[in-house]
RNA sequence: GCUCCCAUCGUCUAGAGGCCCAGGACACAGCCCUCUCAAGGCUGGUACGAGGGUUCGAAUCCCUCUGGGAGCGCCA
């Protein structure tokens, strides 16, 4: 039987999502789309203190801002849901139950503290600090004295010792662990809350997930994971760890490598085909050259290229497809971008005018300020070119427009009187009429700026020629 | 401290013993184009972390070192 590929992202509540997490979900989600599968949201708020609301919210504007539809999840109920771990405590506690009965599970009475003084003694040795078995062995009396002190026992699932455990790794090809190495793990925390390990574990293999792609930092994880799921006898996802994404000095992301969440990108204008175009390269060695659609990358996403070194992010490879999404994006996509300053009739021309010179909305801003806003005082290095053309540049540019001369009439009215031509020419009108050297198209901004803006411009670079 | 993973231009990567004195993209520099700048086109420089092996031959295999990442929670 052929069962469909249900690859799934779930992310935990607690904070915006950045980049990382970004690309995790992309990469499910491509997963899942190149094979024709499903992708699936599950949110993973078990966390009561840390999740919030809110972040469900910004989470979910995220994934459908980048365009990470699915199929399963919040809002897209199916017999296997509810997609939120908080309303699924009771499937938890019947899979706690059983793993009981089975004498897989056992309350553990250690206390915080205690657990930290062993886990110093195991460092200060050498080993690696974990879970001694300090309660696996309790009689039923001792557990009845425990609970009668008032302590408050969570349940750890029993790893059988001496065992060696496999699994091959989607990324990361066969991974082999000790089972002793490992450790008796909590499944249910003394507030009878699941967690993450249970939990996770357990909903993977309800919800039927057949791939699990996930952050590296899951790989310790996955032989508990799959101890659990054999014990409770489901079938077994496959699971890929993804190399986590390091900022530009190799460290792990962090907030002083800028804007690395995806909400603030979005906030800075940037499009969200651009981010993926970025995540899509990023541990990924695409079968794709250039400029990705979205189905472009469905059909080049190659689980196989998926690198196993951290993936250094550089915003310089950010800019760049942000400058391609905003030469290739239709002109509605940009009309946020407009200024209110621009009168309603030129918006297009505006667009037009300015668009190969854009990279975030910032620029438009500071375009449609060129254009109809006053310019700021010319700078020394800009006076001095005006100077050097001279009073006859700009007398003559002032007769052009009054007799009702465009761009190019303009320049061959000035070429004429002045003899000047090329940069000698243009350099000096740029600098007149946009105080900038540099900037979109001349004929399309004289345009917009109207022959009373721009007359007003060359008469105070004529002042400046005093 | 212990365990695991990784290591090709500044960055993302191709490369699975001879096709590689290492290819592409971004960034950078130069040139061309256009009556300026930008855009566009072309060209260029820059890399197999180090040291040992194995082999007729190594970026590709092995070892050591160095560097980076991850894990060792009643956090996810």
């Amino acid at each position: 039987m052929v069962t469909l590929t249900v690859s799934r992202f779930a992310p935990s509540p607690t904070g915006l999502l950045h980049l990382g997490n970004a690309r995790t979900a992309f990469f499910s989600w491509l997963y899942a789309r190149h094979r024709g599968g499903r992708f699936v949201l599950r949110i993973e708020d078990t966390d009561a203190s840390r999740s919030r609301p809110e972040h469900v919210e910004a989470l979910l504007a995220d994934m459908a801002w980048l365009g990470l539809d699915f199929d399963a999840g919040p809002g897209k109920d199916t017999p296997e849901g509810p997609y939120w771990q908080s309303q699924r405590a009771g499937i938890y506690e019947q899979a706690f139950n059983q793993l009981q009965a089975m004498g897989r599970a056992y309350p553990c009475y250690c206390t915080a503290l205690e657990l930290e003084l062993a886990r110093k003694m195991q460092l200060s040795r050498g080993q690696a600090p974990r879970y001694a078995g300090t309660c696996r062995d309790l009689t039923l009396d001792q557990r009845a004295a425990r609970e009668a002190e008032g302590r408050q026992g969570a349940l750890r699932f029993q790893v059988p010792g001496g065992r060696e455990l496999r699994y091959q790794d989607l990324v990361r090809g066969e991974q082999v662990f000790s089972s002793d190495a490992l450790g008796d793990f909590i499944i249910q925390r003394a507030d009878g809350s699941a967690s993450f390990l249970a939990s996770n574990a357990i909903d993977d293999a309800l919800m039927g997930v057949t791939d699990v792609l996930r952050g590296e930092d899951h790989v310790a994880n996955t032989p508990r994971q799959l101890l659990l799921l054999e014990v409770l006898e489901h079938r077994l996802p496959r699971y890929g760890h993804l190399p986590l994404l390091v900022g530009d000095d190799g460290a792990p992301l962090a907030k002083r490598h800028g804007a690395t969440s995806v909400s603030e990108l979005r906030g800075l204008g940037y499009r969200p085909e651009a981010v993926l175009n970025l995540l899509f390269r990023l541990g990924h060695s695409a079968a794709v050259e250039g400029w990705a659609t979205n189905a472009g990358m469905i059909e080049g996403f190659r689980p196989e290229h998926l690198g196993r070194a951290p993936a250094r992010l550089d915003m310089a490879q950010l800019t760049h497809w942000q400058k391609e999404a905003v030469k290739l994006a239709h002109a509605d996509q940009l009309a946020d971008w407009v200024p209110a300053t621009v009168p309603a009739d030129d918006k297009a021309a505006f667009i037009a005018a300015v668009r190969a010179n854009l990279t975030l909305p910032a620029d438009a801003k500071a375009m449609a300020d060129m254009i109809y806003e006053d310019l700021p005082p010319l700078t020394p290095e800009l006076e001095a070119i005006v100077r050097a053309a001279g009073a006859a540049t700009f007398e003559a540019a002032v007769l052009a427009l009054d007799s009702g001369a465009d761009w190019s009439g303009l320049t061959r009215s000035v070429r004429e009187a002045t003899g000047r031509k090329g940069r000698d020419l243009f350099q000096p009108l740029r600098a007149a009429l946009t105080h900038a050297l540099e900037g979109p198209e001349m004929a399309p901004l004289l345009a917009l700026m109207g022959p009373l803006r721009a007359r007003a411009r060359f008469e105070q670079a004529l002042t400046a020629c005093q």
